[in-house]
DNA sequence: TTGTAAGCGTTATCAT
DNA sequence: ATGATAACGCTTACAA
């Protein structure tokens, strides 16, 4: 039990209220918070209840001068998935959670043309110790420039290897969407339409790579017809879902590069009174609540998001965080992204 | 233009440097720093330019330490909603944007014992000039305590008036959602279920009351059959689905706390070929993603949750903020919720 | 209006 | 193994 500290008005300990108390010098008061081994068992015990009995609690800003460094790492991210974020977030508080360090928030606006510039400000102002980039942005070279530059240590996240193993966490996207197309095959789905993610997403570019992977196995191939644009949105979902629905002979499985867009494919389908998955499978890509909201649930696949945040904050600062939290430096970063069947699928009716 | 600083190796020029380049005391550019107002054009000018040629930043952990405090502000949540908090975050963000301040994140978990103690640790540590609350944690009097207790300022955000308006930021839920019960009976619903939010949780309350005030303005009550228990998540909506339409006289529109609910009631509703909105008209709350994205597209309630983060930053440090931040003290710190009609609600037909 | 000296609370250096 | 003293980069108090 910490002694109770005083309100707002009463001044915090210092350093060498802590000293005094334990009649040693302030210097040994910082190697006990700074676990100095070169500690008498007796002297490290005196200042442990010296500091236990006064409630002090190092004060981080003084500390953050005195070492030229904080103790903070910082998320950037322009990823329209809330629970991707969150998740990803999640994932970083649980690898820093028994250290010193803090997490900053900051969403940038890839859109935008002062995009760098308001990153520059931003670590120039904070100084964080290392920046965490999420997709979109963390494909953006530019940016992970702009952190070497500025001496802020980087890693992205990404679908695939964006970087070496030191700066970069990723998933292995292209295999696992192949897998998907492959068990849509494997019910014997001849007739597969594709929904394409945004132009220039690295995202985007490896879902394709694996669908057409899985496709060209089995020797079937893509008609134009089949092939429709999307941007990752409900919308563009509906506009596809139109569109492949209304042909003469339309697909009888759509893998959507995305759950949002998938969603939109399912609202299509059942305005059309096509029945899922009878008529038509859907496979989407995220596992976002939406997949398991919509009805009838939908098969996906998940992103060890959550994963990749503990990953991707170890890789990071492994020199901040508790020995339990070293990686393997001869890991490759890549982790591991799951298909979940769901309703949304079965074997063509005919 | 800023001059590019030099990488990693390059040290940071200080404002010594500046106060040598410029020819003045490192008084006089603190003050340039701080806009002092009592500083000539012509030596702020001068400060200015050597600021600019140098590529000078402040360090802000040595001006944390010599102000005593330091610029972040925390985000505090323990919220189920992904989307919910990514907005929140996202004004927060919005408000202090032109401010020297940035966002700390911190879950918190309700659930475990250790929670106020883990807060505790984390302001002590950090020692944020204030803590953003997320509901349901808002709703802990325990929590806003210790942020008292430890002098660090507070905002509760919550579905009604929690605090006094220093200290909260709420919405009118409870009107709004009489107001969309209110929709339902004047389309000539009069058997209306109800799915309630878990116990214990204030916005569960205030939801509950908007609905029975609307029933019973009507001169209607709500059958011990009609009225399901939940607790936010999707597959309590299921649960009260299959209880509430399984009934010999099912009702014939159905209230759901939040959206993640309603999409377990509409599933139910599909798996038993129960046409929405034709034979169930249903509404949600939250205006959360799935609410767009099911089918047929839920009526629900939009939480003005952007303009709360907005708003609660502005309540918190209006201080630190550019003056276009200030909000009006006399303002009640109430924000209006909108009820949103969608394709899952119409008249039932008979 | 500007400058000087002291201090914010910690760690680094170099003794002992 | 421990301590004295000087940083760290900035602001405050007071003086000029």
């Amino acid at each position: 039990m910490a002694a109770q500290k005083k309100g707002a008005g009463g001044k915090q300990p210092t350093i060498n209220d802590v000293a005094a108390l334990a009649g040693v010098s302030k210097k040994t008061v910082s190697r006990v918070i700074n676990r100095s081994e070169f500690l008498t068992e007796k002297t490290r015990k005196a200042v442990e209840q010296a500091i236990e009995t006064l409630g002090f609690v190092p004060n981080p800003q003084a500390r953050a001068l005195a070492f030229r460094r904080n103790f903070l790492i910082a998320l950037l991210h322009d990823n329209p998935n809330a629970q991707t974020v969150l998740n990803f977030q999640q994932g970083v508080l649980d690898a820093i959670k028994d250290s010193d360090l803090a997490l900053l928030v900051r969403p940038v606006d890839r859109g935008s043309e002062r995009m760098l510039d308001d990153v520059r400000t931003f670590l120039e102002k904070q100084r964080p110790i290392g920046a965490l980039l999420l997709p979109p942005i963390s494909e953006n070279d530019d940016l992970a420039a702009l952190c070497e530059d500025l001496g802020v240590r980087y890693v992205r996240v990404g679908s695939a290897p964006l970087d070496d193993a030191k700066h970069c966490v990723s998933s292995n996207d292209r295999e696992v969407v192949a897998e998907a197309v492959r068990a849509l095959i494997a019910l014997r789905h001849r007739r597969i339409g594709f929904v394409r993610g945004p132009q220039g997403f690295r995202s985007a570019a490896e879902r394709e790579k694996g669908f057409m992977e899985a496709l060209s196995e089995a020797g079937l191939d893509l008609p134009a017809a089949y092939n429709a644009p999307g941007n990752y949105r409900y919308a563009a979902g509906i506009e596809a879902g139109e569109a492949l629905l209304s042909l003469s002979e339309p697909p009888t499985a759509i893998f959507c590069s995305n759950d949002e867009m998938a969603a939109g494919v399912m609202s299509v389908a059942h305005a059309k009174r096509i029945d899922v998955p009878g008529a038509l499978s859907i496979i989407g890509f995220d596992d976002s609540p939406t997949a398991t909201h919509i009805w009838p649930a939908l098969s996906t696949v998940r992103w060890p998001i959550r994963e990749m945040g503990v990953r991707a904050a170890k890789t990071l600062v492994p020199d901040f965080l508790p020995l339990a939290g070293k990686v393997d430096e001869s890991d490759s970063g890549v982790l591991n992204s799951t298909f979940i069947q769901r309703q949304s699928v079965a074997s063509p009716q005919r």
